[in-house]
DNA sequence: CACAAGATGAATTCAGCG
DNA sequence: CGCTGAATTCATCTTGTG
């Protein structure tokens, strides 16, 4: 075993975390199953009408480590009536004026549409923004102006929005491939995603940060012009992405690109097309050859007739990375990693309702951590990681990992395992015992033997690799079996 | 040795349709 | 339901090159 276990955290640090045992057992009572659960009273209230920063503040508010759902649709109801909180409805109509719809515009759209409807209501008003004005070309910038936004917000998103936009999911990446100049519609789209991620940002920000916010009057708002090239910029827009030129020709059709694979297509062929639409480009046979192997290589426009594959930093982007997370080692492992990896925004989705049940972090227990795609969504989500037990069998990925642990500073423990049959019973019990259990398991296991492109081996579940995932089943429930007899030896102690 | 390039299909999914 | 056809796919191995 070449594991690598750093010395314990030391107790004398003057952080605002702490680290005594009673704390950590308190934590761990807030086990996976409370999770489950408080992530359906969550759902529940969201489909009540409450928003998510509203629960948020509820959850934080009735307080306790565990607080019942029925104390929180209390605070809830009350946080709803009181003056300061307007109700959802009403705040969205002033979201909607504050974002320069007049208030005719929107009463208007509120009278066709009925109250109840905001997402027509919305729509309706972006068509009518589309009908008054034909926003094409240099007067959109002017446009946005005049509707409210501040010019830097407007010309960012313009510019955001003539490149591509890209949504990413796991390793699915859906993008708007239009090529012509993006409408208003989409422009004002981007910015209202844009505010979106900025409230979400207030609600997620530091616990001390957001008891400030609610003990005082609401600080102004930040604005997305500063530090938008910083690495682990809080407010993060939507990925600046692929498409460097206008270039795009008509018969591409593709509204999205195919499955991040771990290989790409070689130089060669990006020649090769350019060589043959210098030729024929008006052929169709040839156009449908090249869309083709698009496809196949997801191939996207940098130049006139030209098609590449994407770059690793782009890559990165797409799957929600810092820039330059996979610096340091060959191309070619960059794209095998990256192609493996979890998409981070997607993940960070996901693990956010971690965030208000652990505000002093979390035990992690990481399998299969490749480049640390989970990590860097709780990194992201500003949840401390108070320990990360990660098990990786490649040494390049561990190291990647490593390098953004240090490079974070990231104050909690780190334990390194090479390989999942390693982590035995005892080995996971000893670090639950030490360390007061894990909070999280979190991990993919490989897909070697499963995946479509694989021609060789793909074996299903029972190949060499993928049968790793019952290491990861094994491993899941030795975690919970130790927890059980944990919280029982707690209760009777 | 690293690595770029090229060769290597089939299982699975899904929309559309009767 | 089942059928059909099209689209898609967290990849592996050999060979040539430097």
């Amino acid at each position: 075993p070449q594991a690598n276990i750093p010395a314990k955290h030391s107790a004398g640090d003057d952080d605002d975390v702490n680290w005594n045992t009673d704390d950590e057992i308190d934590n761990f009572q807030s086990s996976p199953r409370n999770i489950l659960h408080m992530d359906e009273t969550v759902a529940k209230f969201i489909e009540m009408g409450f928003s998510m920063e509203m629960i948020g503040r509820a959850i934080e508010e009735t307080g306790g480590e565990n607080p019942e759902p029925m104390m929180i649709l209390e605070t809830l109801f009350k946080l709803s009536t009181s003056s300061e909180a307007s109700s959802s409805k009403s705040k969205v109509i002033d979201e909607l004026i504050g974002m320069g719809f007049s208030e005719e515009l929107v009463i208007k759209a509120i009278q066709e549409h009925g109250e109840e409807n905001l997402e027509e209501i919305t729509n309706a008003l972006l068509s009518y923004a589309n009908e008054l004005n034909s926003f094409r070309g240099d007067g959109r910038l002017q446009d946005l102006i005049k509707m409210g936004y501040p010019r830097k917000e407007a010309s960012i998103a313009l510019e955001r929005c003539d490149a591509i936009s890209v949504l990413a999911t796991y390793s699915c990446i859906f993008s708007n491939f239009s090529g012509e100049i993006a409408s208003l519609a989409e422009v004002v789209d981007f910015i209202f995603a844009a505010q979106m991620a900025r409230q979400l940002d207030e609600f997620w920000a530091a616990p001390d940060e957001q008891e400030r916010r609610i003990n005082e009057p609401p600080p102004r708002r930040r604005r997305l012009n500063t530090d938008i090239a910083s690495d682990d910029e809080l407010i993060r827009l939507p990925n600046p992405m692929i498409g460097f030129g206008k270039w795009w020709p008509a018969w591409d059709k593709r509204t999205k690109l195919n499955c991040v694979l771990t290989c790409i297509a070689s130089a060669q062929l990006t020649n090769k097309i350019r060589k043959r639409l210098e030729k024929h480009e008006r052929d169709p046979a040839v156009q449908k050859d090249v869309v083709d192997q698009c496809k196949k290589w997801n191939l996207v426009w940098v130049g006139k007739n030209k098609a590449a594959p994407l770059e690793p930093y782009e890559m990165e982007r797409l799957l929600g990375f810092p820039n330059n997370h996979t610096r340091g080692i060959s191309r070619k492992d960059r794209y095998k990693s990256l192609g493996n990896s979890f998409q981070v925004d997607t993940v960070a989705y996901h693990l956010s309702v971690l965030k208000p049940l652990y505000p002093k972090g979390i035990n992690v227990l990481s399998l299969f951590t490749g480049i640390g795609g989970g990590e860097v969504a709780l990194h992201r989500l500003q949840i401390p990681m108070k320990l990360v037990v990660s098990v990786e069998i490649s040494e390049v990925n561990r190291n990647i990992f490593r390098s953004f642990w240090e490079q974070t500073n990231q104050r909690g423990d780190l334990i390194e395992f090479r390989d999942v049959e390693e982590l035995d019973d005892h080995k996971i019990e000893g670090l639950m015992d030490q360390y007061g259990g894990f909070d999280l398991v979190i991990g993919g296991s490989p897909c070697n033997n499963l995946a479509g492109a694989n021609r060789v081996s793909r074996t299903g579940l029972e190949g060499d690799q993928s049968s790793l995932f019952y290491d990861y089943c094994r491993i899941l429930e030795a975690v919970r079996s130790k927890a059980s007899r944990m919280r029982r030896r707690d209760r009777y102690k």
